[in-house]
DNA sequence: CACACGATGCGCT
DNA sequence: GCGCATCGTGTGG
């Protein structure tokens, strides 16, 4: 069984989480079936500063409040109506941050935030747990492997701060939701 | 209380 | 590439 991701490496910077999260595993229990699948794709938000993050302003809301929280708290929201998005709490207390899970593969395979909650059945219900202590959802160490490159991207979806390379991918893995060739030919 | 607007995904052109 | 479903949230009146 490998080893679960700590309170501390949570709490590091957020851009420095994102791409630890890469390779890693993450696992859900819903009834007596775990689901897991490999991260593959990631978003990085920030607190003051970057203003396509529900943070942006600093103000804490009935929604973005646990993003001001203790790092490893799991972020869900419900967006458009009908899909669910699942973030990683970072940074130390009192400071907001977050990490946008978008892709996963491996035993579950998902392109994008709203399939990877149905994927691996995450929901609001699952808003507020924490990923150090749960039982039934928790992050496993990993890393990419020896011959997979990790690409550096802007982020997808947003109107503000669009230029911030705030994404991270694994290049080639199906589970990446839309891939930037211009950064790739960067590597 | 009203309303504008998404950290999306899907189907059609 | 484009339109659109569908509703919680935040902001402003």
């Amino acid at each position: 069984m490998p080893a679960r991701l700590s309170r501390a490496t949570f709490g590091r910077p957020t851009l420095a989480v994102a791409r630890r999260l890469l390779g890693c595993v993450l696992w859900h229990r819903t009834g007596d079936v775990w689901l897991r699948g490999r991260i593959v794709e990631v978003e990085a938000y920030l607190g003051n500063g970057d203003l396509a993050s529900h943070a942006a302003n600093g103000k804490r809301t009935p929604r973005n409040g646990i993003m001001f929280g203790p790092a490893g708290f799991a972020y869900v929201y419900f967006s458009y109506g009908m899909h669910h998005c699942f973030n990683v709490v970072t940074e130390s207390d009192g400071q907001a941050g977050a990490v946008l899970i978008r892709g996963l593969d491996g035993i579950e395979r998902a392109a994008g935030p709203g399939l990877t909650c149905r994927a691996l059945n995450l929901s609001l219900r699952d808003n507020g747990r924490d990923l150090v202590t749960d039982s039934d959802l928790w992050i496993a160490t990993g890393r990419p492997r020896r011959h997979e490159r990790v690409v550096q991207a802007t982020r997808i979806g947003i109107r503000k701060s669009v230029d911030l390379p705030y994404r991270f991918y694994i290049l080639d893995s199906p589970g990446v939701s839309r891939r930037d060739r211009t950064a790739e030919s960067r590597l």
